[in-house]
DNA sequence: TGTCGATTTTGACATAATTCAAAACAACGT
DNA sequence: ACGTTGTTTTGAATTATGTCAAAATCGACA
């Protein structure tokens, strides 16, 4: 149990652990160096693990057949990231996940997590509430991408991720929020250029 | 445990079941009658139920300031629904949940169900696996509306949901693929004249 | 079965966003 | 510190989609 204090107040948050369970679930958790550029996640290969970020930055994003990438999620510290898709269902992988900085990782495979939630309801019970907070998440985008327009998608992300903005390059976001870099470079003079 | 085969069968494709276990889910469930039109979930109520469609059909939507809604999700036969971020954080809805059609629907509430999960963990599993697939599905709708255009994103809804087209009213396919209505008629006009 | 309200269609026009190509700028590795 | 490569900015031209208002059509139910 060397350094996965962090992981484990995550999980925390959700659900109470003693220090068996603790135990139980370092054993299963592997930490990796990520160098900037490198992808821990490609297309035609299954996702076979769950990422959690320690240190650095990710995105996963999907190249469609006219060379075009669309970001699907972005991680930084504290956040897990894969093709969730591709992990559940132990089928190849769409999306490339990339590391955007150097980053440090801890990873923890299917099987074992699957193993996991089978012997400890407690484990069960957090990878639900995990995955229904996710798909809570995922509504609201669907939402903002209907309802808004491309400037008030900006505005509503830089609002609750004002980190992020910061972090990642532009076209990066432009992909996230579904417009094109160009557009993005404008909306922001022309925001710059009022108050 | 008069009628509640379809719902019980549907959680029996994720997690086998034994009588008991029937039982005690069984237990849980209310069915009711739904008028077309009615509404079962609404803006600043509590989503206090997760709705499973027995026969008939749904649509939740967002009404935006504009006062143009936005489509978030239909459901027809063997569909849960619901404002399901009202529903996990039992905090007020943002979203209108309307039948269609008349419905008859099973629902179960969030406090029998958090209990059922706490003492049976197949059920935890099962609440697990269903998280798990809807939020897979959101992110590849995220996916559609950020690569794909308006007729691509109809085309595409078409092949995988060829019974909600011919089911629904145009206006609220149109606010769920993201487009006005009228557009949709024109691309409907434009398909058609086609093949 | 006819009527009224709801839904869909149509066309003219307006606008948001994209595309392309070039220039300016930044940042990374050696 | 330098050059190279990747990223952002700009402006002009183009395209996809939205808006509005009127007409046509559909469909529930009295």
């Amino acid at each position: 149990m060397k350094d996965h204090q962090n992981i484990i107040n995550n999980i925390k948050r959700y659900v109470p652990l003693d220090e068996n369970d603790e135990k139980q679930f370092s054993s299963i958790v592997r930490t990796t160096k990520v160098k900037r550029r490198q992808f821990i996640v490609q297309p035609n290969f299954v996702c076979s693990h769950q990422t959690y970020v320690v240190k650095g930055a990710f995105r996963s994003y999907f190249v469609n057949d006219d060379g075009i990438d669309h970001t699907i999620q972005f991680a930084i510290e504290d956040w897990f990231i894969s093709d969730f898709n591709s992990y559940i269902n132990q089928t190849p992988a769409s999306l490339f996940v990339e590391a955007l900085e150097y980053s440090i990782v801890q990873q923890i495979s299917f099987g074992d997590v699957e193993e996991l939630c089978g012997k400890n309801p407690k484990f069960e019970r957090f990878f639900r509430l995990v995955a229904q907070k996710s798909f809570a998440y995922s509504q609201r985008r669907v939402l903002s991408n209907l309802g808004k327009s491309a400037e008030e998608r900006y505005l509503e992300f830089q609002e609750l991720y004002p980190s992020i903005v910061q972090r990642v390059p532009q076209y990066a976001l432009a992909s996230y929020l579904g417009m094109s870099a160009e557009f993005l470079s404008k909306i922001r003079k022309r925001l710059a250029s009022k108050s």
